[in-house]
DNA sequence: GCCGTTTTCGGCCCGACTGTTTTCAGTCG
C-alpha cells in the first residue's frame, strides 16, 4: 500500500467519523495525519517497519497502528467497521459544493437518502424541504452543485491555472486604490495541480474591487459576493476566490491566504500558546493591540520564527525545522544554469530548430543545453546514422556560438523493455550528455521495472535518467517502482535524476526529490558542482558520487509555446457581464431585476450579519411582493416568497400536484398569514450581537480563557460602530457598515 | 486523536458569507 493509498483511507475514517457523530477534533485529527501521510517522501510502509511512524507530525500511537495494520494487511478493522454503518454513496454525497457533514446527515437520516441520486430527486420532488433549515434556494444550489459533480472538473495543472490568473490580476491591478493583487493559497505554493484560484488584493475601499472581479468578463456565475470577499465561476471551469483586505494588513493576509490550512492552523495554535492571536488581519496581543501584519516576515518573526518559503508551508515539519534553524535553501530559478533536455524538430517531441533553441536558452539565461533528441523506437527518433549526423550539426552550432549558450550533443535514448538501451552504447559513448528514460510498457510489476531501469543505469553511459517516475498528471500514474533501489543504483553509477519540467511531468516532483535527498543526500552538492563547472568548463564531465537532480525539458518549448498562447480577451463592461451572470442563473436569488444595489438592505439599510444583502428578512418579501418577480400564476391566492422561489425551482405549482409542501397555491401549506411579510418590530440584544461578532461559530473568544475581545467590546455597541477585529472596523465601515449603524441606532 | 515555552488533561484557528427563521448554524476560505 503506497502513501497515497494509506491517505485515503485515513481521510474516508475521518468521514465517516464525521457522519457517525464522532468527535470533530478526532475527525481533523485524521485528516490531517492523512495530509501529512500523502505528502510524506518517504513510504510509510518502510517507516511502519522501522518504527519510524511517531515522528510524522499529526501522527501518535493510535494512528500509527491503523497506518501498520494497513500497509501490513492491506485493511483496517477500524475503517471497515465504520464503513459498515455508512453506505458508500452517503460518503460521495459530502463532495458536493455546499454540502457538509450536518446535511448529509439530515438527509441520509431524516429522509433516507443513500446516494447522489436519491438526492437529486429529493430535491426535485421537493422532499428535502422536510429538513430542518433547508429551503428551495438550497434544494437549487444541491440541484447545481450535483450537476457540477457529475461533470467532476478536477484539479488543474499548475501552468493553466497561472495562465488563468494574470488576466484577472492584471485587470485587478487596473481598479483605482487598488495597491496589490497576488495569486495565493496553492497556486503561490507551487503544488502540482490546484483546486481553484485564490486572489488577494490589497486596497483601502473593497467594494470596487469585489465589483469589478464579480464583472470579469471570464465570469459565468457568482457563487458568493460579500464587503470583503467573493467567489465566481469562470468560464473555464475554475473556481475563482478574491479577498480584499487593507493596505497595512498585507503580510498578514497573504499568509493567510497562501495557506496552507494546516499550517495556518499551526502557526495560530503556535501564537495562542504565546498569548497572541494571528489572522488574516494580523497578530494581535491579549488586549486586542495590534502588533504587526504588513509583511509576512513580520507575523513569522512575532511568533519567534523566520521566514519559511510558500512552498514549504504544508504543515509537513517546516515550522520545526524554522524553530530549529534547519529549514532548507530551495534550488530557485536563478540557480538553474542550464538545462539537460530539450527536443528539436529532429525528431517528434520538437518543434523547434537548433538556433530558435538556443536564442530561447539564451534569452532564459542558461548557461547550457543539451539536444537530446529520441532515439529510434520512438516515432521519428533517431537511428545511429541520424544520430551523428544530428550531433555533427549541434557541435558546428555550439561553434558558432562560443557558448552563447553552450550546446551539448545529446540523446534521449529509450530504456527498452528488457532494461537495454535502444542505441548502441559505443554510439551513446561519444555524446555529451545521455539522457535515458521509459517511454513505453508502463504496466509490468514493480521489481521488474525496477530491474529494466536499474540495468539501464548500469550501463555505463547514462548520464541522466529522465522522468523517473514516468507520470502525466491527470492522465496516468507513474509506473510501479521500488523507488528505493533506483536511488541506490542511481548513487552509485553517479546517474543523475531529472527534474522534468514538462507541466504535465514535474518529475521527479517534490516528493520524489526529497526522497532523493534522503536516500543519497546529494541534491545540494550537485548544486555546486554544477556551479563550478559551468564556471570553467561545459557540464556533465565528471559528474559521480550520489544522484542528485538536473534540470530537464521543456523549458525552451515551453517558452515558445507560451508566447503562442491566444491571450485572453479584453475584459467587457461590468453591466454586460452581470447580465450574462444573471442569464446564467448566478447572483442572489433575490430581487436582482430592481438593480446592483448593494450593502445592506435597501430600504431599511440594515445588513445583518455584514453581508452585502439587498434586502434584509423582513422587508425582502414586502419589497418583492410589491415589485412582483413571479408573474402571479394562476393562483388567486397570493404566494408568499417561499412559495414563489418554490416556483422557480420547477417543483409542482398546481393544486393537485403530490407535492407535500408547496404543492397547494399560496401558503395554505406554510401557514403564512397574508400580511405574512411584517416589518420587523423585533430588536437584537446587544448581547446576541455580541456573540455573534465575537468571530468562529463556537465563540471561543467569547467564552474560552484567551478571549480578551470582550472588554472592549460594549462600545462597539454604544459607539455604533462595528465590532469585530480590529482591522476589520475600517475597511467593513467603508464598504457597508456605515448605513448599517445608523439604522441600528434609529431604532 | 494529538499534543505541551502555562498544561500529560483539557484544550484544539479565526473569520466571511448564505439561507432561514424570528434569532444562527452550516459551510467554506
Ligand atoms: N486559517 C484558515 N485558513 C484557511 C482555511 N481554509 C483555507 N484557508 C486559507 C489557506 C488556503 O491556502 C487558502 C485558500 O484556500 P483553498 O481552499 O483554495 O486551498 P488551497 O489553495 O490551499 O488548495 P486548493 O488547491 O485550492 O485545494 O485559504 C481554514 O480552515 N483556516
Ligand atoms: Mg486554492
Ligand atoms: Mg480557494
Ligand atoms: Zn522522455
Amino acid at each position: 500500500m503506497d502513501n497515497g493509498e494509506v491517505a485515503r483511507v485515513l481521510a474516508e475514517i475521518a468521514d465517516l467519523l464525521e457522519l457517525t457523530g464522532g468527535n470533530a477534533f478526532k475527525v481533523r485529527a485524521y485528516r490531517r495525519a492523512a495530509q501529512v501521510v500523502d505528502l510524506h517522501p518517504v513510504p510509510v510502509a518502510r517507516l511502519a517497519r522501522e518504527g519510524g511512524l511517531a515522528e510524522l507530525p499529526g501522527v501518535g500511537e493510535r494512528i500509527a497502528e491503523k497506518i501498520a495494520e494497513l500497509v501490513e494487511t492491506g485493511g483496517c478493522r477500524e475503517h471497515a467497521r465504520l464503513a459498515a454503518l455508512v453506505p458508500a454513496g452517503v460518503l460521495e454525497l459530502l463532495r458536493l459544493e455546499g454540502v457538509g457533514p450536518k446535511t448529509v446527515e439530515a438527509v441520509w437520516h431524516r429522509l433516507g437518502v443513500e446516494d447522489v441520486a436519491g438526492l437529486e430527486a429529493a430535491c426535485r420532488s421537493g422532499r428535502v424541504l422536510e429538513v430542518p433549515r433547508m429551503g428551495p434556494a438550497r434544494a437549487e444550489a444541491i440541484l447545481g452543485a450535483i450537476g457540477r459533480h457529475r461533470a467532476r472538473a478536477g484539479r488543474t495543472l499548475l501552468h493553466r491555472a497561472i495562465g488563468h490568473a494574470e488576466p484577472i490580476l492584471e485587470r485587478l491591478r487596473a481598479v483605482p486604490g487598488v495597491r496589490a493583487a497576488e495569486v495565493a493559497g496553492s497556486v503561490r505554493r507551487r503544488r502540482e495541480t490546484v483546486a481553484d484560484l485564490d486572489v488577494l488584493v490589497s486596497a483601502g475601499d473593497a467594494a470596487p474591487v469585489v465589483r469589478a472581479f464579480t464583472g470579469l468578463s471570464g465570469v459565468v456565475a457568482v457563487l458568493a459576493e460579500g464587503p470583503t470577499k467573493a467567489s465566481v465561476r469562470l468560464r473555464c471551469g475554475m473556481q475563482a476566490d478574491l479577498r480584499v483586505l487593507p493596505p497595512d494588513a498585507w503580510g498578514a493576509a497573504l499568509l493567510y491566504f497562501t495557506g496552507s490550512k494546516a499550517h495556518n492552523i499551526a502557526l495560530r495554535a503556535r501564537a495562542l500558546r504565546r498569548g497572541l492571536k494571528i489572522s488574516e488581519y494580523g497578530v494581535f496581543d491579549r488586549e486586542g493591540r495590534r502588533l504587526g501584519g504588513a509583511t509576512e516576515a513580520e507575523v513569522y518573526r512575532a511568533v519567534g520564527l523566520p521566514f519559511i518559503p510558500p512552498e514549504l508551508r504544508e504543515a509537513q515539519g517546516e515550522l520545526e525545522a524554522a524553530e530549529a534553524g534547519t529549514l532548507p535553501r530551495l534550488v530557485e530559478e536563478g540557480d538553474l544554469l542550464g538545462d539537460l533536455h530539450v527536443h528539436s524538430r529532429a525528431s517528434g517531441d520538437g518543434r523547434s530548430d537548433l538556433e530558435a533553441l538556443a536564442a530561447a536558452g539564451r534569452a532564459l539565461g542558461r548557461r547550457y543545453l543539451a539536444i537530446t533528441d529520441h532515439s529510434r523506437s520512438r516515432p521519428l527518433g533517431l537511428d545511429p546514422q541520424r544520430l551523428a549526423a544530428h550531433a555533427g550539426a549541434i557541435r558546428a552550432l555550439d561553434g558558432r556560438l562560443r557558448g552563447k549558450p553552450h550546446l551539448l550533443a545529446g540523446v534521449e535514448v529509450d530504456i527498452l523493455p528488457t532494461g537495454a538501451l535502444d542505441l548502441p552504447e559505443h554510439d551513446l559513448a561519444r555524446l555529451d550528455c545521455v539522457v535515458a528514460g521509459v517511454h513505453a510498457r508502463f504496466g509490468d510489476p514493480a521489481a521488474r521495472n525496477t530491474d529494466r531501469i536499474v540495468r539501464a543505469l548500469r550501463s555505463g553511459v547514462v548520464h541522466v535518467l529522465a522522468h523517473p517516475t514516468g507520470r502525466e498528471l491527470g492522465t496516468r500514474d507513474g509506473y510501479a517502482l521500488e523507488l528505493d533501489r533506483l536511488l541506490e543504483a542511481a548513487r552509485e553509477e553517479g546517474v543523475a535524476l531529472e527534474v522534468n519540467a514538462m507541466p504535465e511531468r514535474l518529475d521527479l516532483g517534490a516528493e520524489g526529490c526529497r526522497a532523493a535527498r534522503a536516500a543519497g543526500g546529494a541534491g545540494g552538492d550537485l548544486d555546486r558542482r554544477a556551479r563550478r563547472r559551468a564556471a570553467r568548463e561545459p557540464p556533465l564531465r565528471g559528474v559521480g558520487g550520489a544522484p542528485g537532480v538536473a534540470g530537464g525539458e521543456g523549458r525552451a518549448e515551453h517558452a515558445a509555446a507560451a508566447g503562442a498562447a491566444t491571450p485572453p480577451g479584453a475584459p467587457r463592461a461590468r453591466a454586460a457581464a452581470r447580465a450574462r451572470v444573471s442569464r446564467a442563473g448566478g447572483g442572489a436569488p433575490w430581487c436582482s431585476r430592481t438593480g446592483g444595489r448593494r450593502g445592506g438592505c435597501w430600504r431599511s439599510g440594515w445588513s445583518g450579519s455584514g453581508r452585502g444583502t439587498r434586502w434584509c428578512w423582513a422587508w425582502r418579501a414586502a419589497a418583492c411582493r410589491s415589485r412582483p418577480r413571479w408573474p402571479a400564476r394562476s393562483a388567486p391566492s397570493w404566494t408568499c416568497w417561499w412559495c414563489a422561489s418554490w416556483a422557480r425551482l420547477g417543483g409542482p405549482s398546481t393544486p393537485s400536484a403530490p407535492s407535500p409542501r408547496g404543492a397547494r397555491p399560496a401558503c395554505a401549506t406554510r401557514r403564512w398569514a397574508r400580511p405574512a411579510c411584517p416589518r420587523r418590530t423585533w430588536r437584537r440584544s446587544p448581547s446576541a450581537r455580541r456573540r455573534r461578532w465575537g468571530g468562529g461559530s463556537a465563540c471561543t473568544a467569547a467564552t474560552g480563557p484567551r478571549s480578551s475581545w470582550p472588554a472592549g467590546r460594549s462600545s462597539w455597541w454604544t459607539t455604533g460602530s462595528r465590532p469585530g477585529p480590529p482591522r476589520a472596523r475600517r475597511l467593513g465601515r467603508r464598504a457597508s457598515a456605515g448605513r448599517r449603524g445608523s439604522s441600528w441606532r434609529r431604532r
